[in-house]
DNA sequence: GCAAGGTC
């Protein structure tokens, strides 16, 4: 029997948990392995890939559009990386194998991973598959035991989404780079059905910003003074119109704030979900302004040293499969964490705060592994992957919140912390200030200073990179491992600018282009209805269904293209023109 | 030269 697994790591696991840990490795080349076992008297091989090993190719071979005309071709023949040959040779070897059974990630690319192979290295359709939800002993012990049919929706969508994707990336990407051609061969534009979308967003917060006309209002504060403290008391009305209704206000006062009402609520904070990619980019980007391609790059390095888990996961979850409280014993190891792990060890009961997103992979987690010779940027990820998991099975936290309400209606908030349960090792992270004040009824505090303020209000904030991934993840556009990469591509392209983001003159040209000429190209209509459509797919296969998709993408397309080039050097010019200014 | 999606 020959099991096909998405990646290497899987492939080791899944023989782990089929042989008891009874499989041989046997290397096919010095860096490409794939395992042998013997089960119920069958001898078994788990294959790896690695992702896909076959790529959709333009049939001409010519940097020119339309481009109507593609194949799948081994993936090497495009970007010349040879490791995914040798993948396809080791599957080769197999031709002749009678029992196939994939076993890849269960969603519409794994199963187009599986499909191509079969196709494309096997030569052979018929297949069993392995159906699991967690990669766990016994989900996967669940899944060989149940094989079910090839989810022939799920290829068809996979293939149906590689083909769009193609069609209408390679052509509008040769239309605009053939277009600014015409003046100059060195730029190369791009455009897809991610890529379009995304730059739409920051274009929309450049015209928020640029569109927005700032009101102008008065503030009233009062410094008191309570305990030797200077504390800024505010008007319960946080816009004054003008000057005067503040001047009134403080023509009222006399020379103590009379407390007349203290309001206390108590809150319990939740300890934090584990981590997924998408919530550990945006933490590395707030507290170490690290960008999310950044962060995917130094998880894979963490996750191949073997001190994390598979950093591709949207999943918040950590299944209990994990023994976690071996984990934390390994952790023990380090000084710094040893008093926050201490309590959890004495725990009768050990649970993580799991979130509700939910993948195949499971959140991200440290092994328990110690690391060495960890460089700055390992050092800090991996610090807050362990302060998460450390986190996220301590006690909730109690936080005391209290308004206190002032006879001329002046107030002061503040939280005081009772018990910092979770928060204790996140400590160094959190911006909130806790206080601790005795108010009571009937106190009187003194005015120190009245300050009136003219004050604006303020246009939307930027984006950067985190919160423009946090966005498209919101939209769903792009995937978890591929949305820090898109966003790269948008900044080197000269699209987008800046830490806050900004976006170029030729980012903006590139939208006004479609918006002026195609304008239903860029809507984010356009997209919603693909996937829709291969939502469908996926429930309900249907070959028409796919040829109906395919055909409307390329019916848009060739009217959009050929109307396209008969302005191409009107249109190249327009666009060159606005490159040339920015770059004399 | 180009997309988006897997992977290392």
């Amino acid at each position: 029997m020959l099991i096909i697994a998405e990646k290497p790591s899987v492939a080791r696991k899944i023989s782990s948990f089929l042989s008891n840990n009874h499989f041989k490795i046997i290397k096919f080349t010095r860096t490409i392995s794939f395992y042998y076992f013997k089960k119920d008297n069958k001898n078994i091989y788990v294959l790896p890939a690695i992702g896909h090993l076959y790529t959709i190719s333009d049939i001409n071979r010519k940097f020119d559009y339309p481009a109507f005309k593609y194949q799948w071709v081994p993936s090497y023949y495009e970007d010349r990386i040879l490791a995914k040959k040798y993948y396809i040779a080791m599957f080769n070897k197999f031709k002749n194998e009678k029992e196939v059974v994939v076993a890849t990630d269960y969603d519409i690319e794994g199963e187009l991973i599986g499909y191509n192979i079969l196709r494309f290295a096997l030569n052979n359709l018929n297949a069993k598959r392995m159906i699991f939800s967690a990669i766990t002993y016994t989900d996967i012990l669940r899944a060989y035991n149940n094989l079910g049919p090839i989810n022939y929706g799920y290829y068809l969508a996979g293939e149906t989404r590689h083909i769009v994707d193609w069609l209408y990336g390679i052509n509008l990407s040769r239309a605009l780079t053939k277009a600014v051609r015409h003046y100059n061969k060195n730029i190369i534009l791009s455009m897809g059905r991610v890529q379009g979308p995304t730059l739409k967003l920051a274009f929309i917060r450049e015209k928020e910003i640029e569109n927005f006309k700032p009101e102008e209002y008065y503030t009233i504060n009062l410094i008191v003074e309570k305990d030797n403290n200077q504390l800024k008391f505010k008007y319960i009305k946080e816009r004054l119109n003008s000057r005067e209704e503040a001047k009134k206000i403080k023509e009222g006062l006399g020379e103590y704030l009379n407390v007349i009402d203290i309001i206390r609520k108590d809150l319990n904070v939740d300890p934090p979900h584990p981590y997924n990619l998408t919530d550990i980019q945006l933490d590395s980007y707030r507290y170490y302004k690290i960008n999310p391609k950044n962060t995917l790059s130094v998880l894979q390095k963490l996750y191949e040293k073997g001190y994390i888990s598979y950093p591709r996961t949207s999943s918040q979850k950590i299944p209990d499969t994990i023994n976690y409280k071996d984990i934390l014993n390994r952790l023990y190891f380090f000084d710094q964490y040893k008093k926050y792990i201490d309590p959890l060890l004495d725990k009768k009961i050990l649970r993580p705060n799991n979130g509700k997103k939910d993948d195949v992979h499971p959140a991200i987690y440290p092994t328990g592994l110690i690391p060495k010779n960890l460089d700055k940027l390992e050092r800090l990820l991996y610090d807050l992957i362990v302060r998460r998991f450390i986190a996220t099975f301590s006690d909730k936290s109690e936080e005391i919140l209290y308004y206190i309400k002032t006879k001329e209606d002046f107030y002061y908030n503040y939280k005081e912390i009772k018990y910092k349960g979770w928060m204790d090792i996140y400590w160094i992270f959190l911006k909130e200030q806790y206080r601790n004040y005795n108010f009571y009824k009937g106190e009187k505090l003194k005015i120190l200073k009245i300050d009136i303020r003219k004050s604006k209000t303020k246009p939307p904030t930027r984006y950067n990179q985190a919160s423009l991934l946090k966005k498209m993840e919101e939209l769903n556009l792009g995937t978890k491992s591929t949305r820090a990469e898109i966003l790269n591509i948008l900044f080197k392209r000269g699209y987008l600018y800046g830490r806050s983001i900004y976006i170029t003159d030729l980012g903006r040209e590139i939208i006004y282009i479609f918006d002026k000429y195609y304008p239903e190209i860029l809507n984010i209509e356009l997209t919603r209805k693909i996937e829709e459509k291969l939502n469908k797919l996926q429930d309900r296969p249907d070959e028409s269904m796919k040829e109906g998709i395919i055909n409307n993408i390329i019916e848009i397309l060739s009217n959009l293209l050929s109307d396209f080039k008969s302005k191409e050097e009107l249109i190249g010019k327009e666009i060159y023109e606005v490159i040339k200014k920015n770059y004399k």
